[in-house]
DNA sequence: TTGGAAAGTCAACAAGGCTGACATAAACTG
DNA sequence: CAGTTTATGTCAGCCTTGTTGACTTTCCAA
């Protein structure tokens, strides 16, 4: 069908056979069907709370970043504050999300976990490591590291800074 | 933070360092940033046209499985049939898919792109493809193995067995 | 001939994106 | 100090894409 774009010699001196269109569309499809997967078992869990998955996000990266201003955590998530504050007023309001006001900065709001918002982000995180480990279990060392380079090979530069950002806990 | 859940030793007889939650949580991560990355292109694109990423969903699987009927791509994406429906109904409206009676059996309808269809899709599957195809080649081959090996351990069963289905041009 | 499967449609609703406009408080700057 | 900028929050309205439920038409198969 589409012409491969990178010669037609059967086999070239580099091995390029991991190229070719019908393997990117192997791995296209399956980055959407993992990703289904990925997220199905936190779904299951958000659904008996009904939140969804923007409060998930939400409260992963506030664990991970506690402290964090809201301004980073937009950046992070790349959605606009009016979506952002809607998942964090409900969360605030069922007392999973505490907001302090800055230190420095009394203009900024600093996000922290609540007991009960660490309970909730570890039902989640279970949940999700659990298929996670179970996965690297099954594919060895070796394939995750080719896992999380191609991944990271993927993301938009701006994202990988963001991936790259060390675990702070100010 | 949270406890390991696999023992404290610093180095067991299997190094199984790449199942710590931390190396878990940035696989997590990996995935949320990569995914986002993987849909930007074709997202660009779709915005042009005013369609979204069910639209695209669709477009994919038919080209994929040109023929196929309703219920199995039902069963692929995994949405309603009235959510598909409306996705369905677009694209033959603005004449991308055709849908055919079925010779066998007349209740089924069987999708097929037409030329724009066609058109639309190689659009977006090269959009999608360079991107790829870069990840792919600035991470090696041992890695997309991998990467590719991850993935179908995190798919749910039954969308492994859509994943591993032969390209079928029924 | 009758039951059930495949498909399509209508209506109503919810989550979670978006834009635009506006308000407030606090910091910064000339 | 006055004016501007930044961080946050909020209201209103829109869109896409998912959902459930009810109902119809067509048609295969027992």
């Amino acid at each position: 069908m589409s012409d491969r774009g990178i010669g037609q010699s059967p086999n070239m001196g580099e091995n390029l056979l991991f190229l070719t269109d019908d393997q990117l569309r192997r791995g296209i499809e399956a980055m959407f069907f993992a990703y289904r997967g990925f997220t199905a078992d936190p779904d299951r869990i958000l659904d008996e709370y009904s939140y969804g998955r923007a409060h998930h996000r939400a409260v992963h990266f506030i664990n991970r970043t506690s402290g964090t201003t809201v301004n980073n955590l937009l950046n992070i998530l790349g959605v606009t504050k009016q979506s952002l504050n809607r998942v964090l007023r409900a969360l605030i309001e069922d007392g999973l999300v505490e907001s302090r006001v800055g230190k420095q900065d009394r203009r900024e709001r600093h996000l922290f976990l609540t007991q009960s918002g660490q309970a909730l982000e570890k039902e989640l995180s279970e949940a999700q490591r659990t298929r996670m480990r179970t996965a690297y279990r099954e594919a060895g060392p070796e394939a995750v590291a080719g896992f999380r380079k191609v991944l990271e090979e993927i993301m938009d530069p701006e994202m990988r800074r963001h991936f790259n950002v060390e675990r702070e806990t100010s």
